[in-house]
DNA sequence: TTGTGTTTTATTGCCTCC
DNA sequence: GGAGGCAATAAAACACAA
């Protein structure tokens, strides 16, 4: 036997669904063909004993799906350039032109307004993910820049220290009898580490008082925008402006930091790739 | 030739608009 | 309530590697 097929309506509307180019689809209240129109081409299966009848199949042989013509592709492609939209004027012009049923050329629209819209979903995919990659690669190199002032900063502190205690040394050699027992007091806040000195803020002296409560390195940024170094912000800050004060290069500082800006960056890329005006973002 | 993945054509059900 | 749009899906047609 041919191949070839009928639909036995599953939804149970008794209706024969079509099958074969140019052949009509009568279907509820959207057959695009009247009642006389479809009874000359094949009449309603009655029961699925007839559905499956070997001799109807010998006799009328539906025509097989077929795929539209590369002119009739052609037409309907440059069409839905103009627009991709289809009033009912436009169906029936365009049918009548194709040599196609109305409802043909309908389905054919809706079709390639998927096709489109998938396709577009890929390129709007595809930017994101460029313009996702350029930010990451720009938070990168920020950081190593951050690591880098750091590790400057540390060192010239070390050298400061250095010159500071070859001074007071010199000094103490020098100095009149009478003061030397002052100067024995040993100068407190050269024995702070540097990173203590630098390190975050509470704004009290870097000076180690048994008393009070001890200074802890926090871990935090060695310039922490606060009273210790006003002026002083990270390198981040400087670049952007958009860090918040939890955004202390941890993880989750740098995931709020990333997910401002790709949001930031959605938005314009959405409002200027608004696509022809029908296919809405959601 | 055949199995398999992709594309195209068409249907169905649901939703919105008028 | 009818018309038309869309998402999901089916199935034929096609492409292509093995």
């Amino acid at each position: 036997m041919e191949s070839g097929r009928l639909f036995f309506d599953p939804v149970g509307h008794g209706n024969m669904l079509y099958l074969g180019s140019g052949d009509p689809v009568f279907r509820g209240s959207r057959s695009v063909m009247n009642m006389e129109e479809t009874s000359k081409r094949r009449p309603f299966f009655s029961s699925p004993d007839e559905l499956f009848d070997e001799d109807y199949y010998d006799e009328q042989l539906p025509e097989k799906k077929r795929r539209l013509s590369p002119e009739q592709v052609h037409l309907l492609e440059k069409s839905f350039e103009v627009e991709n939209k289809l009033e009912p004027e436009r169906k029936t012009q365009l049918a009548k032109k194709l040599g196609m049923q109305p409802r043909q050329v309908a389905v054919w629209f809706q079709n390639r307004r998927a096709r489109w819209k998938t396709k577009q979903l890929e390129r709007d995919y595809d930017k994101l993910k460029a313009s996702y990659d350029s930010l990451m690669s720009d938070y990168d190199s920020i950081l190593n820049g951050n690591e880098k002032l750091k590790a400057e900063v540390l060192s010239l502190s070390e050298k400061l220290q250095a010159k500071e205690m070859a001074r007071a040394a010199t000094s103490e050699q020098k100095s009149d009898p009478l003061l030397a027992v002052a100067d024995h007091v040993p100068p407190l806040q050269f024995d702070v580490k540097v990173e203590d000195r630098l390190s975050t803020g509470s704004g009290r002296s870097a000076v180690v008082d048994d008393d009070g409560p001890q200074l802890v390195d926090s871990g935090d940024s060695y310039f922490p925008g606060s009273d210790d170094y006003p002026g002083c912000v990270s390198a981040v800050e400087v670049e952007h402006g958009v860090m918040s004060e939890e955004d202390d290069g941890s993880d989750d500082g740098r995931s709020t930091y990333l997910t401002d800006v790709f949001v930031a960056e959605q938005q314009q890329h959405h409002e200027e790739e608004q696509p022809m005006g029908w296919w809405v973002w959601s």
